[in-house]
DNA sequence: AAATATACACAAGAATCTTATATATAATCA
DNA sequence: TGATTATATATAAGATTCTTGTGTATATTT
């Protein structure tokens, strides 16, 4: 994507749902996570990204732990007890939503 | 919809592509229309839709005409030339879109 | 040695929507 | 008949979310 906005509030969703089937994951990770499933298609930046894990986590929805790789911290992100419950309910809206554009792209016939 | 952001960036194409099937809509009209598509999903504001109008009318992407209907004024929109070619690329860009979002909430098992 | 990849982070600004408000007519309901 | 709901357009203030640009630093590849 990348292209104009479009995909706004669907980061949270996506974010989460990574969350959940990945574990923890860092930041950067994420970033190519997403470039991958979607085939290049949908650019995260860190000005999105890095904001959000910190909103996410002051509002107890992630926890993260650092982690020394060679000379370098790395921060993992993982879902608290809430956050998972968070996560159903924002993934299962998002799904919802995308049936919602399914019925606009591809309206049923009315007869 | 109408709980959090998320649609957010797809009005503009889903306006242009209800415009391009119905020849000509005023504003009410669409967010009715939306509704019913959506089966109640997506409520429209006025407060998005009216600012999104008269934006695309300066723009030269619509243009419209008033029209009495016994003692009420009703604005009626349709594509200009531009806004038809407007459309298609938004629409393609949305469907691309909801096709991201497929592979993020199915993502293909990589086996 | 330079460029690219890895890794986190913030600030300023743009874009888009929500909520609230305003106005006015027409139809329905109690 | 008075109140509510539906029809119809419109604007303003504010919230949210993202983009773009910038900064720092290490590791790897060319």
């Amino acid at each position: 994507m990348n292209k104009k906005v479009l995909y706004k509030g669907c980061l949270e969703p996506i974010l989460l749902k990574l969350l959940h089937e990945n574990g923890r994951m860092y930041g950067y990770e994420i970033t190519r996570k997403v470039k991958e499933l979607t085939a290049g298609e949908l650019n995260i930046t860190e000005g999105a990204l890095y904001p959000l894990l910190h909103r996410l986590e002051a509002d107890g929805v992630l926890e993260a732990e650092m982690e020394n790789i060679g000379n370098r911290v790395r921060k993992y992100y993982s879902l608290t007890q809430n956050g998972r419950k968070e996560k159903v309910k924002a993934v299962s809206e998002l799904e919802n939503f995308a049936q919602t554009l399914q019925l606009l792209l591809n309206p049923k016939p009315s007869f």
